[in-house]
DNA sequence: TTTCCGATCAACT
DNA sequence: GTTGATCGGAAAC
């Protein structure tokens, strides 16, 4: 049998829990964009947790900086960073206590504004991979930078909200490790998704660039 | 001030 | 399986 989904906004204190409980509790949820052409939601599919202060891997691992300020403040805030010079990434903050820890969105289904998130990835050739990687995420949804530290918590209308959704039982859910980070930080499995879900990005281990000479 | 390389994607072979 | 694109954060000098 198939659940409800739930369209209440989900709490701070959803996200104000440890980020390994958090983000297993993420998958099956409804993330809503509310674009000026109209809304676009996504099934959230695959997420990865990264725990600051403990986590090598974590943009927070070094202490507060201008860029990743918004992960020491509320949970529930929305997180974004420009990476490889061309891409977004989004994360979802979590707590405990101000432990700046975060969720990264790694894919999800559209399910609704699918013709919006066509347009904005032209090179798409199924709807299963509109958000199938975190940067086709943010740019099927049109996130960047102006809206970090957007909260997420509703009401819905505003930019970005995460909804309840749908959400999946544990035994529907995998685990292992993330997705190019480096050194002791890929020791963990801290990345977990929809089991055999089409709309999950394919494992990359972090591979070193090469070097020009 | 300079250098290195990343929580990536898409287009190649 | 490999490589180029392209920018900015933060460590190294």
């Amino acid at each position: 049998m198939i659940a409800a989904t739930d369209r209440t906004p989900l709490t701070r204190a959803f996200f104000d829990r440890p980020v390994l409980e958090v983000a297993p509790d993420l998958l099956g949820r409804t993330l809503v964009r509310a674009t000026p052409d109209g809304p676009i939601e996504l099934r959230l599919t695959e997420v990865e947790a990264y725990d600051g202060p403990n986590d090598p891997g974590s943009h927070a691992y070094r202490g507060r900086t201008a860029r990743n300020g918004v992960m020491f403040g509320p949970p529930g805030h929305v997180y974004v960073y420009f990476t490889y010079g061309m891409w977004h990434c989004m994360n979802l903050v979590c707590g405990p206590g101000g432990r700046p820890s975060g969720v990264l969105l790694r894919a999800g289904e559209v399910t609704v504004g699918t013709e919006l998130a066509r347009k904005r990835r032209l090179s798409a050739r199924h709807d299963r991979e509109l958000a199938k990687g975190p940067a086709r995420l943010a740019t099927a949804l049109d996130v960047d930078r102006s809206l970090d530290g957007t909260d997420a918590c509703g009401p819905e209308g505003s930019p970005i909200t995460v909804l309840g959704g749908t959400p999946v039982p544990s035994g529907q859910v995998s685990t292992g490790p993330r997705t190019g980070v480096a050194g002791d930080g890929a020791a963990h499995p801290w990345r977990f998704w929809i089991s055999n879900d089409p709309t999950v990005s394919p494992y990359r281990a972090h591979t070193p660039r090469r070097r020009s000479t």
